[in-house]
This record gives C-alpha cells, structure tokens and sequence, in this order.
DNA sequence: GTTTGTGAAGGATTTCACAGCA
DNA sequence: TGCTGTGAAATCCTTCACAAAC
C-alpha cells in the first residue's frame, strides 16, 4: 500500500459509487462518446464549455457530474482529452469486454444478434436462446440457438453478465426471471412492458413506440414558449 | 358556449399543456399500455395501487400526474379503464393517425421500415429517404427511396409529422436540419449523437449502445445497497 | 371501508456564482 | 486571464398524508 508519491497526485481520488445519482452515471457515456470523437481529431485539451456546447448541456452540469469522481480538470485549461475518456471508460468499466446473451429469435433478436454496433465498444453477443423447438439447435449469426432451459448453464459457463430480451410482451417477464436466477444482474429489454426485478439488477428499456407515443403530445399541443 | 349543465360535470376540464412537466408525458404512454392490457383483459374499474404495482411505481406518483390532466377517478373505487384509457389517448393524439418518414437506407433503416410496430400504435411510415444514388429509385418495403433533397416537398405533400433518423452519426444533424427546415418537430433519432434543435422540435434518442454502457458501470460496482 | 386529488413536505437535480488555481 | 470544483440557492420532482367522495 502507501500509494504512489510520484508528483502532485491529484486524480483518481474518491467516488464511492453508492454516492452517485443514477442520472449522473447515465450521462457519463454522452461524455465518453463526444470526448472519443474530440480525441479522434486530436484535440489535446477541452472545456466543459465545449463539451456542453456539443451536447446540449450547461458546462456547470458537465463539471458537477465528473467532480463525483475526482478532480480531472486544470483551472484555466480544461480537461486533458485522453486522460478523461480513458478514467471515464475504467470508470463504467468500458475498458473491458462484456459478454452478453440474446433471448428470443425473432425479427428482433435476429437483427440484434446481426448487429454491428456492440462488438465495437466492448459488448459480445456469444449465446443465443429461443423457447420454439423449430429454432432450437439452429444457427443464428453463428450461435446456436438454445433452448431457454440452458440458461443456467450457459450463462455460468460463458461468463455472461448482460442479457439482451427480445422476445414477446407476455413471455419477457419469465425469461428475465430465469436470468436474475441465473445471476445476471443487466438486462435491455425490448419487450413492450416494465419488468420487475430485485433492486439489485438495472434494466434499461429500448422502446420506439414509447418515444414516439410521448412526442405526439407536443404535436398535438405546440408549446408557446418551451 | 355555457358548457353543460347536465349533472355533475367531473372531467376532462383543466390542463394547460406547458405546465405539464416533461417526465410526466414521458409516462403517459406507459398507462396507456397497461390500461389497454387492463382493457383486453375486461377489467372495468383500476385504482393507483393496481396500475403502481404493474408500472412499479407509487400510486401516489400515478395520482399525481393524471391530476395535470383532470380528474378521472371515483373515490372509494379507483378510474374506469375504458375512460381513462381513451382519454388519455386523445391527450396524446395517439386517437389519430401519424404519418412518418424514415432517413436512412442502410440496414437500420431498412429495419425500421419493416417493423411492424410502428402501424397498429398509429405511426405510418409513408416516405423512405436516402442520399446514395445507387438507392433512390429502388424499393424498399413498397416504399420508393427518395433522395434527401425531396424532404421539403413530400413532407408538405405527405403531411408527415415525424422523421425517423437512421443515417450514420455524420450525416444526421444536417438530415435533421432539413426535416426541421422542411416543419418536421418530432424527431426520432437512432444516430449516436445529440442534435441540435430548436425548442419547438422534439427530440427522442433510441440508443442501446449508451443504455448497456450506463449498466456496466453497475456491473463494475456492485452496490451494496441500492 | 376504499381510493381519489392535492397541498405541503421532502428529496433530488440543476444552476449559480465565485474562490482558487494554472 | 481562463476555467475548474463546489458550496449554496434555486428549481424540479416525488412522496406524504389526509380531507373529501363514493
């Protein structure tokens, strides 16, 4: 122990994670994918003004929310660009590959499965489950499609710690039952309805519909000021 | 005008639509939902509680956010479901039908096109729009490809309300510019980027990447207690 | 007895504004 | 001078708790 004396130690300080609102940690990826795209034009340093310009948000929020973490930033400079995507990514544990299971072959499942966009930032689809014996033992995107009876097994044996449910409404509920069984403690849930869940597993849901369905208010009553 | 007198007027009065915050037209729809299952399922009658316990949410919460709209229940017995459900449809518009286009032909796009979610919730994409000439002209989903620069007039022709974003992140601000340019206020953005927009127009990002990144951060750090 | 609707209280989040440092 | 980090203030949102209504 008796860390580093090194210079002056200024970051990686505090942040007990119990502390941090839920909405903070939400934001933190917005950072992390403006500040790689900063750190891909080889931009050095920059400000939490630039960085709220670029993402709609009051610099003093960008500030609040980083200072949960630590002192990453240099008065009158900004915030060295590599340096603070690289403590937010080892921060929400980016640095690191997750690997994850698809539910339900459908429409759904199977573009989720052929889905480029996870592999790239850390996120491996290595097993996929379906409950219709038609599909079972097929090849889905290079899985074979399992039967919702393996999951136990599968998710131990393949360290899977996320599950991507994209089956029907009315089977989403006991499918995400048999994961939280299995241990997984991060769902995405594409299924139309609000799962229950120990305190203790995150869901987050991916609805077009719901999106849509709540800006046809302001279609329908355009705001004088807003 | 001297509004009814019949018996005891109760509902629909109030409601001044920027006063409601934002949060609760967000939840709107998630009653919706659940009502409407409530509906299938021939229950006539709801209270908070019920609909708390399925949404898990308080009661309380539920109380309070249809009180922005009006007074829909009955003490001692709970809300009507057909009522509540159809008013709170109007409410949202979603009693009508909206016309959409998407923006984008690549494989996202082309997904969306073929949803069949979209249709029986109202939305109809009635316009595909895409910048590769090697696409306009062709058919997708019995829709003909248009090229970005017919955006201001088949909006107007085709009465389309809402634009559906599916162009890779560098292109979609300045797609967005011209649905914007071209009276387009609600839209759904599937790039991974924040656009810019002016007040009056809506925006809804659907982003899985960013939802399963926020839940690593919980994976990382177990909370003790939550 | 039950459950709504709602002021008031409480809690959470955002913004302000400025001392302090580079 | 420029910009961070942060207490304090302001705002926003949720929950409480109870009178009123059925």
């Amino acid at each position: 122990m008796a860390s580093g004396a090194g210079r002056r130690r200024r970051t990686q300080i505090h942040y007990v994670p119990g502390d941090v609102p839920e909405v903070v940690v939400q934001r933190l990826p917005l950072y992390v994918r403006v500040l790689a795209d900063f750190e891909e034009q080889d931009m050095q340093v920059v400000s939490s003004e630039k960085l709220g310009t670029r993402l709609n948000m009051t610099p003093a929020q960008i500030r609040k929310d980083l200072s949960y973490f630590g002192r990453f930033g240099k008065q009158g400079r900004g915030y060295n660009v590599n340096n603070l995507v690289s403590t937010l990514r080892n921060i929400l544990g980016l640095d690191i590959s997750w690997n994850a299971a698809v539910l339900g072959m459908g429409r759904l499942g199977r573009a989720v499965v052929a889905y480029p966009g996870f592999e790239p930032e850390g996120f491996r689809v290595v097993a996929a489950f379906d409950n219709d014996e038609r599909l079972t033992g097929s090849e889905v995107g290079g899985l074979r499609v399992q039967a919702m009876e393996e999951i136990p097994s599968t998710v131990k044996s393949r360290n899977i710690k996320i599950g991507i449910v994209a089956v029907p409404a009315d089977s989403a509920q006991s499918v995400i039952d048999a994961l939280v069984k299995a241990g997984v403690r991060s769902v995405l849930n594409y299924a139309p309805l609000s799962p229950k869940v120990p305190s203790s597993v995150k869901v987050r849901s991916v609805d077009p519909v719901l999106a849509l369905q709540s800006m046809t208010y302001y279609l329908k009553n355009p705001a004088d000021v807003h």
